[in-house]
Parts: structure tokens; C-alpha cells; sequence
RNA sequence: UGGGGCGUCGCCAAGUGGUUAAGGCACCGGGUUUUGAUCCCGGCAUCGGAGGUUCGAAUCCUCCCGCCCCAGCCA
């Protein structure tokens, strides 16, 4: 799994040396999601390194849910969690893990801190809070309340705990350094009153621990070796080391950062993702156009290619914005060597060919791979009459065969996979739109060479008119017409492209993809790779991405 | 502005005093091809800036410039 030549990250180094030094002697690392939105492409280069070190390392991964926070919490995000992690293809080690769990221990601990004198019951309001905090230039002024006796303070929490204090009236507070030039050792708050249930302790609560005294005492119950998370955090690392120091935890574990995954033409931030949900911009967090691994699925994009992409990307402290296109490039990659060749024709145009009866017909059988004989065989209908793109048929019969490799007028094309055909004439309907072209095919030229004297403008696909599955395809586009849609000041939705769906109903798919399921991928020859979409009873499938494009006029 | 972090090709990114400054994406040429796909060949940077140390610097020092994060009882 592990690629020798790829260089050693920081994170990497920094284990190679706790273990080398007897500092650490199996290494334990953690995904810890806060269950109040899906998964999105952001989550799952988190997820690859570190489940990716875990397994490097012969260590352990938790999967633990950080759900400190019951407002904005739900157990519909810890399900979907789930099944990302799980659809990705990792696995956990042991039982999975959540801060309530610890919710006990978390409220000893506050208690052990109040008796050392290092934490405190502050009533100061949340306005006044702010005003005794000071500003980034300016250092912050002592609470009034900082030195409260302990035995007041643990009665106060205790109050607080059982519901007997009103919300925002009083919080547990840290007593460190109201003069530090980080704002956040200004004496954070490590509980604040809610009266609201959470949906695993239920009512048992009415305070919950805020993320900083939560998150290093969570790590060292489960003996996370290294707590691995994004820059953000970087400000926090002090006082995450401040309660390590300052508890008696089993263990001592260490925060280390790394830049987050930015996308561009995208945005990856739980907030604007549920915006875009609520507010209906999409059909819901698996919409095929989402970020979230749910839509990354529902799209058709594969779990190993979403693991090659997070595995390009460097595990360094530079906070950059990938480029869609090497995603995209890992998502071809994936679905090239993976993928079930398949015909389907989105805009159809009847073919009727002459000299083929209209009571004859044949069944070619085709490979499902071109280099992959694994892949089950196709059984391909061919008859009287078929249907071929629009697009690859011109009226101007001036177009150069170097230029319009496909049907004009008196030409010649390959069917792919059958035979070479030849256009005799259209017949056009009173708006003068082309209904259908009258044509001819070539004896014996399936699965052999063009005869002497012949020489199709190129390939095209077809399907049999009569023996073909109806269907309808959605297209995607980007999101976002901007590449950094949340870049400046006017809000992101500004820049939502209002073209991102295409849908085309009345395609005519060769007979087997009728069968096709949610989770199956094609690529259907000359257009893209489609998959059946997870949401339709009906034949629909949705464009994973097309095909790479290279020919210019 | 106080603190923390980061600046190497259009994008991502190796590089830790001596290399022709990896690699991938994108792009541009050319070849193969019953997918204008895939595949294959080839092209594509002097390292944010200015000084300095050194026989020698992207790598060390100094100053400057730019970008990101922190002033939620969010995570």
C-alpha cells in the first residue's frame, strides 16, 4: 500500500523518530467528525492519512464523533459518517468512539482542575466576556470572578450540571493567562450551560465541555499517539498541551497540522454545504453536484479513486487549492481500467439501412473491456434500423475527413464493434430537422478490416432501434462557475452555476445496461463514464464525468 | 496591529549547503488505436524580493514583501 517512493511527510518523520525513540511504541491516530453535516472531499484526504498511518504503522485508527455540541448535532450525520468511512474502505479499530462517552470522565477532570485552582466559575456574560478578553493587540483584564474559592466554583458547576443555573449565566473557565499574546489562553471556557437534550446522553446533561478541554483528554483516554488535524488548529495546540499538562491523563498525546484539501470551482465547508441543502440550491447532501462523498458516490465516482486523489496530495503545512482537474484525472484513471465498456446513444437519430432486411437481425458479441477479459461480454442486438448520435452526422458534406471523423452524405463510418456503414440520403420533417438518414452497411466487414477501396471517416456508436433500453441521462457541470466562490466578499451563492444539471430524457441505451444497478460503472463509449443513479426507479444515469476531449476544430 | 503558520513551473509538490532543481496535474508537439478515449514518445521553472555568509545556497543569516489562521459560552 505503501508507495517506497514517495517521500516521507512531516508527520511521517515526526513518527519515525517517537518511534525510534521509544516514545511511542504503537502508533494510534483518529478521525474525529463532529456529526453535524456529511463527509465531503475535505473529510476523506483527513481520512486517508489517518487511517493511511494506521495502517503504515501497523497501529490503530478511531473513528470517534466529536459531538460536544448537541445544537447542531444529529444522528442522521453520525449514520451517513458511517457509511462514508465505511464505503471508503477503512476500518476502524475496535467499538466506535464518542466524546459522550467521556462526558463523566470530561466532569471529573473540570472538577480536579477547580481543586488545583486552575479553573474557575465566571459569570460574566457573553458581551462582557468579550470585553475582558482583550484584542489581538491589547491583552485581556481578569475576571471578576477568577478567584472564586474552589469549594464555590464546584458547587456553582454542580448547579450548572443539574440544570439549576440559566443558560449563558455562568461557564467553567480555565485559569491561565488573560495577558497571553494567544487569545486562546485567555482563560477558554471549558463548559458552558445547555439545556437541551443530545442524542446519546439524552436529558442527563445541561453543560457540555466546549472543543478544547474536550478533544486532548478524548485522544489520551483512547492513547491517540498522534492527533492529527488541520492549520486551524494550530493556535489551539498550546492549550491543548496546557491540559495534557495539567491532568492526570493515561496518556500524553500530541497534536500535529497539516493544510486542509481546498478544491477549487467548489466550496468545502460543512456550513455552506448545508446551506446549499437547506436552502434547496440541491437536491440534498448526495446530490450528484455536492462535494460530500455521498454525492461523490451517487455520481459515480469510485472509492479507490477518491483514495488515489487524496493519497496525490502532500500531507505539508502550505494551505493550497488543488486544482479540479487532478481530481478529475484520478477519477478517469480509476474508471478507465475499471469501468464496463457500454453504447448509448443521448441524442438518437434513426438510421434505416437498405440493404440490411427489415426481418434480419444478429447479435455481436462484444468485450466488456478492452483489456480486461475479467469483465463480463456484451451481447449486442444489430438489425434493420439504428440509431447514432446527432452529433456524428453533418449535412456539410465540405467538412474534411481529418476534421469530422464521422457520417456525411456519401461516406463511410465504422459502427463500433459492427459493421462499416455507409449515409445515402436524410429525410428532413416540415421544420427541416433531420428525422432520419437512409443508409447502407458494408458485407462482412464486422470485427474485420475496412475492404480495399474504403476508408471510414472513423468510429461511431450505435444501438439497435428496436432492441435498446430507453433511459435518461443527467449531465453535471461545475457547481460553481468561479474559482473561488468563496473568495470575496459577496456571498458564495452568487456564484452558483445555474447550468450545473442537464437533464436528457428519450436516450437509447444498448439492451444490457437496462440491467445496470447504483453502483456499477460504464463508460459509454466516445461520451463518459455513467452510472445508474441511486435515487430513480426509472432508467436514469448519471454522467460520473466525460470523457477527456481533446480534439479542437 | 499581538501571536501562530506558509511562500519552489499555470495548479499540487519533492528538495534539510555541492543534483542537469524529482514527480503528478494542466498545457503544447508527435506516434499507435474499430472509443477524436486509453497507451507511448518528446517539450515545459533557478526557487516571493533585496542584501550577506560560503570555493559553492532553493537550502544558512539579515531586512523587506505577500498570503492564511486566532478576539464563538462553534469545531
Amino acid at each position: 500500500m505503501t508507495d517506497p517512493d514517495k517521500p516521507i511527510n512531516f508527520i511521517q518523520q515526526v513518527i519515525n523518530h517517537d518511534l525510534e525513540s521509544g516514545l511511542v511504541d504503537r502508533v494510534i491516530t483518529r478521525f474525529p467528525p463532529e456529526p453535524n453535516g456529511y463527509l465531503h472531499i475535505g473529510h476523506a484526504k483527513s481520512i486517508c492519512v489517518n487511517f493511511g498511518l494506521a495502517e503504515q504503522y501497523a497501529g490503530g485508527c478511531n473513528l470517534r464523533f466529536d459531538d460536544t455540541n448537541p445544537e447542531k448535532e444529529d444522528e442522521e450525520y453520525v449514520n451517513a459518517i458511517i457509511d462514508d468511512v465505511r464505503w471508503l474502505g477503512f476500518q476502524w479499530q475496535g467499538d466506535i468512539c464518542y466524546a459522550s462517552d467521556y462526558f463523566d470522565q470530561l466532569y471529573s477532570w473540570a472538577k480536579y482542575l477547580i481543586t488545583q485552582g486552575k479553573a474557575y466559575i465566571c459569570e460574566l456574560n457573553s458581551e462582557d466576556m468579550r470585553a475582558f478578553r482583550g484584542t489581538l493587540t491589547e491583552p485581556g483584564k481578569n475576571s471578576p470572578f477568577r478567584e472564586r474559592p474552589a469549594l464555590e466554583s464546584l458547587n456553582l458547576l454542580e448547579e450548572m450540571k443539574t440544570g439549576q443555573i440559566d443558560e449563558g449565566r455562568m461557564t467553567l473557565r480555565a485559569k491561565i493567562d488573560m495577558a497571553s499574546p494567544n487569545i486562546n489562553m485567555r482563560d477558554p471556557v471549558m463548559y458552558r450551560i445547555k439545556k437541551m437534550a443530545h442524542q446519546r446522553t439524552g436529558e442527563l446533561w445541561n453543560i457540555y465541555p466546549s472543543y478544547d478541554f474536550a478533544h486532548g483528554q478524548e485522544d489520551a483516554i483512547e492513547g491517540v499517539s498522534h492527533s492529527i488535524c488541520t492549520l486551524e488548529f494550530a493556535a489551539n495546540r498550546p492549550l491543548y498541551e496546557w491540559f495534557v499538562d495539567n491532568l492526570p491523563l493515561p496518556s500524553q498525546p500530541r497534536q500535529y497540522e497539516f493544510g486542509r484539501l481546498n478544491l477549487n470551482y467548489t466550496v468545502t465547508s460543512k456550513r455552506k454545504l448545508k446551506q446549499l441543502v437547506d436552502e434547496s440550491y440541491v437536491e440534498g447532501w448526495d446530490d450528484p453536484r455536492m462535494p460530500t462523498i455521498s454525492g461523490l458516490r451517487r455520481r459515480g465516482v469510485s472509492p479507490q479513486a477518491i483514495r488515489s486523489f487524496c493519497d496525490s496530495l502532500a500531507v505539508a503545512k502550505t494551505d493550497g487549492v488543488v486544482d479540479m482537474a487532478q481530481f478529475e484525472h484520478f477519477i478517469r484513471d480509476d474508471l478507465n481500467t475499471n469501468a464496463s465498456r457500454a453504447m448509448c446513444v443521448i441524442n438518437p437519430l434513426l438510421v434505416t439501412l437498405t440493404n440490411y432486411g427489415a426481418d434480419k437481425s444478429e447479435r455481436f458479441v462484444v468485450a466488456g473491456h478492452p483489456n480486461r477479459d475479467d469483465l463480463a461480454d456484451r451481447n449486442l442486438p444489430f438489425g434493420h434500423q439504428i440509431y447514432i448520435d446527432r452529433n456524428d452526422f453533418s449535412e456539410d458534406i465540405s467538412l474534411s475527413r481529418k476534421k469530422f471523423k464521422r457520417l456525411v452524405i456519401g461516406d463511410y463510418v465504422r459502427l463500433r464493434s459492427a459493421y462499416i456503414i455507409r449515409a445515402d440520403d436524410l429525410i428532413k420533417d416540415d421544420s427541416g430537422e433531420i428525422t432520419e438518414i437512409i443508409g447502407s452497411i458494408v458485407d462482412d466487414t464486422v470485427g474485420k478490416d475496412a475492404p480495399e477501396g474504403i476508408r471510414p471517416r472513423g468510429v461511431i456508436h450505435w444501438v439497435s432501434a428496436t432492441d435498446c433500453a430507453d433511459c435518461t441521462v443527467k449531465i453535471y457541470d461545475r457547481l460553481f462557475n468561479k474559482a473561488a466562490p468563496d473568495a470575496d466578499e459577496e456571498s458564495f451563492l452568487e456564484h452558483i452555476n445555474p447550468n450545473s444539471l442537464t437533464l436528457i430524457e428519450g436516450c437509447k441505451a444498448e439492451l444490457g445496461l437496462a440491467n445496470a444497478s447504483a453502483g456499477d460503472h460504464y463508460q459509454f463509449e466516445r461520451e463518459g463514464y455513467f452510472t445508474r443513479d441511486s435515487k430513480s426507479d426509472s432508467l436514469v444515469f448519471n454522467c460520473t464525468i466525460g470523457l477527456r476531449d481533446n480534439w479542437k476544430i
